[in-house]
DNA sequence: AATGAATGAGCCTTCATTCAT
DNA sequence: TATGAATGAAGGCTCATTCAT
């Protein structure tokens, strides 16, 4: 029954960091689903209670038996999502092993396939990041920052391992953050392309931006 | 007289495409410059028409005294932040001559140079798409996609002419394009870098991404 | 056997009226003494159900398990609270025998000691008999006036014995009431004066307004 | 035109003292005069602002126009009332001019009659006290409380001139004021008694619990 | 007895907008 | 042009109460 490992307390691991549902609100509770999806298509103030009670199923006392304000679904909901972006990068790394650019390779591929797969996550965290109260911003931020440390990281270690030649190693690091963010922006999953397309191709590009060799 | 001419109402010309002022507001009327401010920080529906009137120094009827809603408010700051987008960016072009490779680097030059320099009008410019009503969106869209080919064109002419070598052209010039909205929300104008800066080291990546040459 | 009388179902009686345990809600039942503090320092609408429920350590639903409805909280509250003037009140009267002097001072300590060992169900008995239902009102300012023809009865007894001499009996009655009712709202039981002291000094004040002799 | 003069900003003079428009809210804004009524009726945490907005003929913003919050009308109506009160024995005092014994009797008489006229005042200014969030709760029992120094001061004054023969002036003091606040309670505008009959009683008794010979 | 979950109604407050002056 | 006054609608949140467990 792994399934009741999965639905344990505690942080949960991403063996399978290259997969994710079809539907970026699968794994969260309804309540957070909607607010997702509403705060991705109207954005956080122009989202009402009333709305994610809605798309919920619930009354609005329901709502607030499950979270004590709007602003802590919106926190829950940017902190999951990060969770999945750091669980899935670190599951990434550690399957890629010591070799520093299978490690770059890895971290570009679960950055690409993430902000593909969980679109309205990627929207709201970056776009709403100003609607968190000053508490919950700062923490949020600084585990933003501790995801794009990852990607400094892998630039600079394939840069001293010799198979990156990036002279300034941040800027590389914020240019493929950029285009992994810009992904899921453009990606459509009725788009031309197939996830593992899209992953190759930006393999490419994120390679060449950092001076691999090739 | 071209002084007459850019001061006459109509569109601006731009043959300065490279010169900003310091203060991204600087260029807008009062109340549209309190709206930008106010929409970039706290989003269009967690911005209250009495904080735009009280930002701009005015009562809330002398704000509609000059515009006919808060939608409208919305639409006119997008349209003037489109406009001097493609106006800079056409007089890129312009002065670029016909030399493909010189025009694909005066293109992202452009792009980046306004979004270091118009870092509130690219982010509203961004996240609030959602919040203009249906015909005032598919207008915006429209002119949207019709900057990002410019970029498309600027890349597909280089490959055309052999100065670029993308294989893919409409991906590499949503990558670059990535690259440039990607500069709006992390450059500051008292970081380390100057602006020559990191016109310079953008044309290095965006032409890595395209596949130029050496 | 009165002990068993005392603890049985039925109306309490009151040989001990002089005596008052120091906290105003010792006698009560957990959910009544909750509310009872809870009234008097925030108002029947200023309270919540929730606010009593913690209050009393139980859950909302637990505190329903006892008692139909907050409404239905308030009226116990208050019919207690005057089953305890006028039981301790009677009690007084019967104990001072049949000389019109001696029942009025009883009646007098009895109020005094009421008012200053039962604060918070004076101040709610006087200021949310407007929060009572119809009915529920109706039969408490019945009991209300009940007791304040306790104290005409002694005014009046006293003036026609001849040891009183008040001209206006009802007015005078009127007056010791709200002597008495006034002590709720400034006696403290850390000031400066015993409750004996207390009662003696508004012994002799009321004997004034009366028109005791000397 | 007198008129003007009282209408004139600043504090009011109340050489008039002892008149009172037969309506308790006939001096009040439209706004506090409804406010005035139904929290006296309801209690404040029992009167909604659409309660008050519909008993003063205005929509609930119209009410927020003219007030920033529920609380701030509160307090607004407390303040009124006890610069009412404390205008008035001010005057009543000057009036007075300097023999103790006419104080005393000028400072009861305004007592009474304001507690006779404006019983809604005078059960909201103790009811609701505890509504009042604590800094307008500081200050405004700081002025109740410089209201029952004007009694202890007219019994002191009295008992130092040996018109008063009270052992415990502050007692005596207290007492006189509850008989003052009672009146509130019970008076009534179509009672068997006029004005002027309640006050010339309750002069009595309060000569009486002072001490005045005779 | 106690609890978690739920809800219709209502609360205080603010919104975008209008209009007479 | 600018303002004070006003409003219908809606916002986030809490209420008293109920019910299955």
């Amino acid at each position: 029954m792994p399934g009741v490992v999965a639905e344990a307390a505690g942080p949960r691991a991403w063996e399978q960091w290259r997969e994710y549902a079809a539907d970026p609100t699968a794994d969260l509770p309804r309540i957070l689903g909607a607010a997702l999806t509403a705060f991705a298509e109207h954005g956080y103030h122009g989202t009402s209670i009333r709305d994610i009670a809605a798309a919920a199923g619930l009354s609005v006392p329901g709502v607030y038996h499950h979270h004590r304000s709007k602003q802590e679904i919106l926190r829950a909901l940017m902190d999951v999502a990060m969770d999945e972006l750091l669980g899935r990068s670190e599951a990434a790394l550690a399957s890629a092993g010591t070799d520093p650019a299978a490690r770059f390779d890895a971290l570009v591929e679960s950055f690409v396939r993430f902000h593909m797969s969980r679109r309205p996550q990627a929207f709201v965290g970056s776009s709403e990041i100003r609607s968190l109260e000053p508490d919950n911003r700062a923490a949020y931020v600084a585990r933003r920052d501790a995801a794009q440390r990852l990607v400094e990281d892998a630039v600079r270690d394939g840069v001293a391992a010799g198979v990156l030649a990036a002279e300034h190693p941040d800027e590389v690091a914020r240019a493929i953050s950029s285009l992994c963010v810009g992904v899921a922006s453009w990606y459509r999953p009725d788009g031309p392309l197939t996830p593992d397309q899209v992953v190759e191709r930006h393999l490419v590009l994120a390679r060449r931006i950092a001076g691999a060799p090739g």
